[in-house]
DNA sequence: AAATTAGGATACCATATGGTATCCTAATTT
DNA sequence: AAATTAGGATACCATATGGTATCCTAATTT
């Protein structure tokens, strides 16, 4: 009973700069209750909250009460959809910018890994 | 003289499903003047330059004026920092979801592609 | 030259969004 | 048991957002 129409899809979800910056804290911090997210942002607990609900609604997120907190972790699985979507532009980056794809196989520069399976695909 | 703070960033453009339908026509197009553009959706001219506008200021939209119409195209660029925040969250689905990782490879489903076959991934 | 056409610029509107403040309930401490 | 604490729920607010309608100017047709 009630499907729950999400509400906020993925693209939504990381619009906003606080909420992307939420996914990369609880990416490293595994798993953390609203008290210990609030302190990192400059907005109220209930601000923090609402963001994470959002995430929440996106699939982005998974609340898990304990006790009286609630934690949240981040779940990966949503940002397929947005890779499968950005996939739609990959032949024409092949085309222009065979540079400026050195960038993204190295995002900080950590080692070579060759990240992106592009290894032998044909034309 | 006023180095325009672009006031619309690549997440934000691409949050709007008329934008990113938007970018995929334009790729396909190639290049395409408002007149044309505006059938493909249910909302007005006004709207639809609207969005192309957003898209422009994120450096994901190119405007060319030829006459009395203005061209727009569609230039991926911005959408490499989009590859390059996703990049950030590899790793989590190394961990977790190898397998769901060929949905990525291939889009669509075109081959069957050994689903499931772990292949020789170290640990 | 007159009529038409492309599309920018405004004004305006309803709803969404990001935020605060406040209250309330359920756990946890003391 | 009383006090404290975590965090959801509301109410509310200012601004952003997606959209329309209308007007205006500059090209293009006729």
């Amino acid at each position: 009973m009630g499907l729950q129409k999400p509400k906020h899809d993925v693209y939504q979800a990381i619009a906003d700069p606080t909420r992307r910056q939420l996914l990369l804290l609880l990416q490293d911090a595994g798993e953390l209750p609203l008290k210990e997210v609030t302190p990192h942002f400059a907005i109220t607990r209930a601000a923090v909250s609402k963001h994470l609900h959002v995430l929440t609604d996106a699939g982005l997120v998974r609340e898990r009460k304990v006790g009286r907190e609630t934690r949240y972790r981040m779940d990966p699985d949503p940002l397929l959809e947005l890779r499968r979507w950005l996939a739609f532009f990959d032949l024409y980056w092949e085309n222009k910018l065979s540079a400026l794809k050195l960038l993204v196989e190295e995002p900080e520069g950590e080692g070579p890994a060759e990240i992106g399976s592009d290894g032998g695909s044909s034309s």
